[in-house]
Parts: C-alpha cells; structure tokens; sequence
DNA sequence: CAGTATCCAGTCGGATACTG
DNA sequence: CAGTATCCGACTGGATACTG
C-alpha cells in the first residue's frame, strides 16, 4: 500500500495512529501465528537442534515446526547452523533481533498473565446470557 | 490442561517459561488475528460507532467486524452500549481492561518500528539465494 | 444503522511417505 | 537426524442478502 504517499506531509495524529497499527498489524502477523513465538521462547533458553525443539514445544507436527523456523530465518529473528556430520545436525539459535523480540514478548506476556483471571469471568459472565 | 499441577511444587525455571508461552499463546490466538489490534487501536482514540468504525480501519468486512467486537466483548476489553433510537444507534469504547492493553501493544508496535528496516533487509537477502 | 444467516473460495495445518 | 512433497479435512473470512 501506499505508506509512503500517506506519511508524507499532512500527517494528522490519526494517521500516525494509523501507521503504528499497520507495523503491528504486519508483525502480528508473522508472530501470531500458532508456533513462533513457542519457537521463540524455547530458544530463549538456549540453541536447540530440530528434534529437540519439537519435543520441548510439544504438539507441533514437523511439517509445521520446518515452516516456522524457515520464516524466522528469512526474517533474520533465528539463524540456521548445519554440521555436514552424519546423522546431520543443525542449530537454530535467536540472532540479536531475536533476542530484542524477548522484552516486548515479556511484557505482552505478562499482561495476558495480569488479565487472564478478568478476562477469563467476563467471558463467564458474558456466556450467562 | 493440568497447569495447576505443573506449577504446584518442583517448578522448574524451564516450566514456568513454559507457563508464560502458554499465556501468551491464548492471548496472542485472540489479538492476533486479523482485525482486533485494528479496533482497540481505533478505539484508544475514543467510543466509536460501528460504521464509523468500519470507515475508519478501511478493508474490514461487515461480519468480521461484528465477530471481532463480539469477541473483544465478550473478553471484557471492549463495551457495548446500544441507544433504542431509530435509526438505532451503538457506540463502542474500550473499557478499563481493553485500555490496559495498550501500552504492551505499544511497546510492541514500537519494536515493529525499529525493527522493520532489518527485518526487510533479512528477508532481502535470505530470498536472493 | 446495526446485526444475522448463508454460501463458498482460499488458506492453514496435520498426517503421511519419501529423500539425503 | 533434518528436510521436502503430497494429500486432504477444517477453519477463516469475504460477499451477499435479509431482519429489526
């Protein structure tokens, strides 16, 4: 779209507003799927070969753990080190963006920590009706 | 899942990292889809109606619009307050909880901000190969 | 104006089988 | 062990038409 145009010169406060939501809205979308921030969080402890990732996040098919490690390291959040051994290994560890990803994670984290209690008799109430 | 038993007594450092995922899991399968941070975002500017709502996020279906409020009502971070007039009248606002919300979006947005540039330059590079 | 119901195409993601 | 390819059911979300 047309960001560019649109932050040119006008700038209203709305439209900044406007633009703060489209990069979160663009980040949500590669963070808010069902396992990468799982897959961030299991590397924040450490580098973690492919098998053992799966069997620490747990549920997560191979398929799909492939998937989300090769978007992340497109995105530069994880790094990818193969060891022509046999068997292969190959370790995926969080580059420094990656790691700059843990704060905001945190604090996100420990909102929906703060909330879930509120969040959770709302839905309750809301459901008795 | 049987988190009360997980975090009664051993409590490894790993699990409770594991807790916090969970966490942040459930919240980020509720703001993390297409357009919820689109409407608190709107909203934390103040009440709105639903069809101004509608204009101002732009590309936002009337059904999803409704499912989305629904939902954010539901969770208690988004009221609803409907005038028996005629035509009828709706307005939304975010309540206390929904508010509560906005500084971790913001934090989040902002690490969006700074790090989109490397972002696109990873991804740059990693697709000419 | 606000909201609901139905339909349907597109996407997501798990299961499975296969390769280096 | 790590990764790829294929298949296919389930879910998502837009378009449309209708109600109060």
């Amino acid at each position: 779209m047309n960001t560019a145009a649109a932050t040119q010169a006008g700038d209203l406060p709305a439209s900044e507003d406007h633009n703060n939501c489209r990069a979160l809205g663009q980040i949500l979308d590669r963070i808010g799927d069902k396992w990468t921030i799982m897959v961030v969080g299991v590397l924040s402890r450490g580098p973690l070969r492919f098998n053992q990732m799966m069997r620490e996040i747990g549920g997560v098919s191979h398929r799909m753990l492939t998937l989300t490690l090769r978007s992340l390291e497109r995105d530069g959040l994880v790094s990818r080190t193969a060891y022509a051994t046999i068997p292969p290994k190959v370790e995926y560890a969080l580059t420094d963006a990656g790691r700059s990803l843990i704060e905001p994670l945190r604090v996100l984290s420990d909102w929906a920590i703060d909330n879930r209690p509120v969040i959770e008799k709302a839905r309750a109430d809301f459901d008795n009706r």
